[in-house]
DNA sequence: CCAAAAGTGTTATTGATACACCCATGC
DNA sequence: GCATGGGTGTATCAATAACACTTTTGG
């Protein structure tokens, strides 16, 4: 190949969301080496020979949380010349959203350099990766507002109100309880499990689940 | 850089849509050289030292179209290991949108090794390019159908039946005229330009034009 | 029996759809 | 004067939005 061509270093960088505590979350490690040292980021990692785009992407993932089988979707490419100060390294940025419920949090928990930041009070960042995240945010939101993407932020099963709960973080907004239950059941994505929870304080409600865990548009 | 990683070559691919004779075409390129050759392919080229990604789209939309200002995206990158048969190669596809009356017609007639195919008769294509040209077809309908994407496929000036009409082809779906005049002055994105089109062997219509040329969404 | 979340219908408003005739011009 | 595309309004229907009280349980 010809020198006047690049080639560059892949990297993928995962924007890897949750709920917790009522606030739309998204992960962060702190690097341990320059560039960046000690500065927040994205989890990511570089391609490896042989590996697709979608195996690096579901690897790092893994490695990361240790979950599989999450929902995850290819967000944008980044290629500025100037992103990374070492050396030109194009970065494929994808979107994954995971329960919380499905997170080992003793062991996040222990480790210093991982945490989990409210989206909207974000740290200092990396490289590109502001950029990335607000991008990714951007397009979950609007996601949220014409599909069940956040079928990949719930347990599987759950309450209507928790579920209502979920799209009202992810828009920002509140939504009329009998109007939103409507609806839900109306796309017929849904279904009773016959089980109720206990394990609230007042009145059980029923579980719901998802018939099939798969992506789908409504309008 | 360790060995272990990936340093694949860089590509941009465009799907560069137009319409003619009432058909959504893409511009297809005979390819000249192995692997491949004499089959049909998107245009694209490698990723030069120092040019980001948008940089290269446009320079490949220049060199084969000769035009510049005209809408793109970006649209998903295509990684797999084996996606070209001589060395690893990732292209990151773009989809474009030019008016029919913007292209050099006499120029693009001559080169033999340059047409518009009609996107619903694709030719069999090199590489992975006809899954990539199907993902770009999709997109675009789907994008028309809650925005007003079709006016980079529009001259500077036109009558309100010839936007119907681009609406009409990209959706494969007829409108109805009132309707579809009522919808499209609500959004409140045209003006009319005070001229009459008398071009036409009837009642000359009015021409309209884009207030500014911004994608907005509806809904 | 009190607190707290679960559950449930109807009305009003808005937006989307269906539909048919007259108008202006070129030939 | 006729053929052709340009231009216009209303009525129906469907979807969305607004809104408050009763029920069930734990403590």
């Amino acid at each position: 190949m010809n020198t006047k061509y690049e080639q560059p270093g892949i990297t993928v960088d995962l924007a890897i969301f949750t709920i917790s505590n009522n606030k739309l979350k998204v992960m962060l490690i702190k690097r341990a080496e320059e560039p960046f040292r000690d500065t927040w980021s994205m989890p990511g990692g570089f391609l490896l020979h042989g590996e697709s785009l979608e195996e690096a992407a579901h690897r790092v993932l893994c490695e990361k949380t240790g979950v599989k089988n999450v929902y995850m979707e290819q967000l944008y490419t980044f290629g500025d010349p100037k992103r990374d100060p070492r050396s030109r390294v194009i970065t494929v940025a994808y979107f994954a959203l995971i329960p919380w419920k499905e997170l080992d949090q003793p062991e996040s928990q222990k480790v210093a350099d991982l945490t989990w930041s409210a989206v909207d009070g974000l740290p200092k960042l990396a490289f590109d990766h502001k950029i990335i995240l607000n991008y990714a945010v951007k397009r979950l939101r609007a996601k949220a507002s014409y599909s069940n993407i956040v079928y990949g932020l719930m347990p599987k099963q759950f309450r209507l109100s928790e579920l209502q709960s979920m799209y009202e973080i992810i828009i920002n907004d509140k939504l009329d309880k009998r109007n939103f239950r409507k609806q839900m059941l109306a796309t017929g994505l849904l279904e009773e499990t016959g089980k109720k929870d206990i394990t609230g304080a007042h009145r059980p409600a029923m579980l719901y689940q998802f018939k099939k865990m798969e992506i789908a548009f409504f309008n």
